[in-house]
DNA sequence: ATAATTAAGTCAATATGGCTGACCTAAATA
DNA sequence: TATTTAGGTCAGCCATATTGACTTAATTAT
């Protein structure tokens, strides 16, 4: 991944620059969910919906086990917000073909409550972007990828197959 | 910020491509802060407890007020955690020459885990970045820049002084 | 000197998001 | 037929955050 001719020493960067690194990760991670907490709010929702509306959205008919798998959370904890969704009209439940199993995907009220927050951050990214070169965005990305740890980068190839 | 001759069109990345960035965002915060989440445990504290840790190690003598604006919670949020530190001797607190104000200082043992959970973070970042050339790096850290909206750069910079 | 503002603290109630543990059903598979 | 798997549920607990109302003490402005 890295070129060889140009690789660093670790040390280029000391450790006070890299404290910095930690507090850009901070800050910039909470702006870049307050957006869409801000809209979440007015429907009694929080980030966890966020999350769940996102990943079925990502991956129309994703079953409980997978969306477990993505969200490392437990499916207590999944139960009571995935259970809102439902009741609340943005997601459907399904069986699947595996009777065992159950396919979740957006309602109509769903895919727009989706497009409302992924539309944030979409936005977000394409302006912050448009003002660097190809470099800066390949190292960006390069960078965020790396810092995944193995299991979680297997999760997110699968969800991008 | 950018060079004008190397300017991406907004739409080099289309949606979605910027969809993973959303992903890889998630994950890699998870990720980033699932170490020292881990050690906090055993000390029944949390992630809050860590921020406040953190941003008194990075500042000393910090005050309630600069505090509360770093992280944005409100008084009674900030009480608990802060509180639960002293207690437990992880933070010592003076009064300030103001004598409105308190000053924030971490103990020895403060300092001690302050530097146990940095360390986890630092050595990661050092880890990752040790893959990539300067061009990657500056990329990483402009943009990570330029997602935060423009009162907390102000307070990072501030941070930085 | 008094009034207003500021820094900090506190009490109480509420919501969200996570956890553990125990237990259950139904379907698929060995 | 026995076991495993996918999913659900009840109950209780903890951490992190919120709002609102109110207090104290110190500083600053009038």
């Amino acid at each position: 991944m890295a070129d060889l001719n140009n690789l660093i020493s670790p040390f280029f960067l000391n450790e006070k620059e890299i404290r910095k690194i930690i507090e850009l990760v901070f800050f910039s991670y909470r702006d870049f969910t307050a957006g869409p907490d801000q809209i979440l709010e007015k429907l009694n929702f929080g980030r966890a919906h966020h999350r769940v509306i996102y990943f079925v959205g990502k991956k129309d008919k994703i079953t409980i086990k997978e969306l477990l798998r993505v969200l490392k959370i437990t499916k207590q904890s999944l139960s009571r917000v995935l259970n809102q969704l439902v009741k609340e009209g943005f997601i459907l439940v399904s069986t699947g073909s595996d009777k065992r199993t159950k396919n979740l995907s957006l309602t109509t009220s769903g895919l727009s409550l989706e497009n409302e927050l992924s539309t944030i951050q979409i936005t977000k990214i394409k302006k912050v972007i448009s003002n660097f070169n190809k470099e800066d965005i390949d190292g960006f990305i390069k960078i965020l990828y790396e810092m995944i740890e193995a299991d979680n980068k297997a999760t997110f190839q699968h969800l991008n197959e």
